[in-house]
DNA sequence: AATGAATGAGGATTCATTCAT
DNA sequence: GATGAATGAATCCTCATTCAT
């Protein structure tokens, strides 16, 4: 329609909608190796206007870790708010991280390439370090009345591990499902506060 | 020899260089999005004898994987031999795991890299579950004595821990460093036997 | 058509462009060892262009043939309209069938390059293959009237005779021309109706 | 074996194994896209001593047509010598060429690929010349007493036909067996002598 | 004589990106 | 805002050919 009204409020649709095709893509993909027509089809729009939304290809990356980033947070935040004792909040960042929104196929891919692409864009080394920091931060303070002074280290372990997850579950099969993952950190926070 | 040979063996020699150049550069530029003349030019070769050697370029990444696989089960090997007791031969595993020649930089972004390749190339896919069987088992029995039934468990939690720690310290300069990386592993294992 | 409309339609353009630049590019190498950047500069564009509108390489040399069948079956068509009588009918495919536009030097050349191609190309062999199933039951059909049973035998023997004179004429200075192969058809055609 | 006898005479023997691998691949492949390296390993030697032999790729190619050549020179020779009237000779000429050693698959390929590389080889065309001009003067000659002037152009016929046969055959199976196509020649002829 | 080693030149194909409309 | 058109710059891979031994 081009003579119609100018269609307002276009740009958040389609960058949001691209974001996600962005991470369907590299899910199913399980590579950064998609192109941009590929994301723009899946996205419903022509590489063109993906062009004139993000300026380039790297930047679209970046957005979608920017979403994922959110969506963990979010979910963090959510948890977080019902959490009433230090342990309540150490299982809320758990359950959150493991909650299906983000253990999904694709987004579990997604971190993996993500930490691909921090290996060479700062722009998203900068966000994977956010994420690092928070959930370090997140998971400290909540374990410092356990912990004391080994909260830090005990925050990073339980970081570490989260991770490593991730990444075994990127794998096609082999890898833990979201419950037994959850369980593993669990288990590993309990003994971390002496209740083995 | 007679005289009149060809130069001969020549082959593992530049199968070897590809393999080690392949790290290297893959190490160096944080990601599989290394060319195959790059690799070959670091290995002082033409591209056009690369391919001779190994055919494809994913072959020259599932050997490069290989020999990463190789070394970290060297210095496995060669660890356990000196471990008399149980907990010598965890301590193996964990000391193998983060050794100067498996934690260097490059190495370990090329981990990273071959967990990505591992998503799509089925050949790097066995491999990667021949590391993690073969780290898992290894691991199990040397905790069973402490642990009994929970030794598999341990030992995937002690795994996924490690390969956490792998991908947060392929991140630049964020990541932990060998010692305290082994550090914290050491740790979790000491919770898990309940000596915390 | 509103003002702001993207070019359109090149797409037929493009493509014909490609088809009658393959012929002629084929016809000038005598060979089918010729590059897609050659053709596409010959028609005026990038090979990546000719690559978007065509996929592969061999696509193009499919449609080029499909495009000189389509000649030749034109040809025989427009003349077979004005042809009354069985006799007219056979003198009808031999004169399209070395009339000027199918007999030029590039288009025989094709012609042979495509008998070389369908010795490969499933796609270019089924299309061989309608040319001369076409071609032979025409005759066939004309001959009917004066040689009845032998007719298919008949029409056989012409066709062959027919693609010889064209891979003879391919030959650069010692084949025929158009008008003596011509007359040599006829001739055997003459004699097939005993009127030798 | 090299500090014995020098290998006398490997030369020809050599070279012969290279044309006919050359014919063998040619045919297989149904393509001049046949590398060098295919046909020394498939005559049992290395490409660089192909190389020695032959200088160049080319030369290979028309080394074999010259054999090919050859074969059926001495299939029309050894069969004209048994002939004792001019429709013997006619009739030995054309069993020659549909010959099983003349008429075999990789052969007709063959046939077809030298075609195409006359349109380019100056040598092969010379070849292909060669063997028109003798198998025109060979049918000439035994047409004579029977048609006279009309010889010439009756031997142009025949081979034409001939050539239309071999061409079509090249096709993988809808083409004619050497019987089907010999009987169409021979029924050429005979109404080109009116005994239709 | 013979070959493994080595490469330069080139070719198909891909893709991010630009641009006119 | 939106897109089809268009391309330059890669990249993988192939191959005839050369050379030292």
């Amino acid at each position: 329609m081009c003579h119609g009204m100018p269609k307002l409020g276009m740009e958040p649709i389609r960058r949001d909608a691209l974001v996600k095709a962005t991470i369907a893509e590299v899910g199913r993909a399980g590579s950064l190796d998609v192109t941009v027509a590929q994301i723009a089809r899946a996205a419903g729009m022509s590489p063109a206007l993906a062009h004139h939304y993000f300026g380039a290809k790297e930047a679209m990356f970046v957005a979608a870790m920017r979403y994922i980033l959110g969506l963990w947070e979010a979910e963090v935040r959510g948890a977080l708010r019902a959490a009433r004792t230090p342990a309540e909040r150490v299982d809320a960042v758990i359950a959150a991280s493991f909650s299906p929104i983000n253990f999904r196929r694709d987004v579990v891919a997604a971190w993996l390439m993500f930490y691909v692409e921090a290996q060479r864009d700062p722009g998203a080394r900068r966000l994977l370090r956010v994420y690092q920091r928070r959930l370090a931060s997140t998971l400290t303070h909540a374990l410092r009345p356990a912990l004391g002074d080994r909260a830090r280290a005990g925050a990073d372990r339980l970081g570490a591990l989260i991770d490593g997850l991730y990444i075994r579950a990127s794998l096609a099969d082999g890898g833990p499902d979201a419950a037994a993952a959850a369980a593993m950190v669990r288990a590993a926070w309990h003994e971390l506060e002496g209740r083995a």
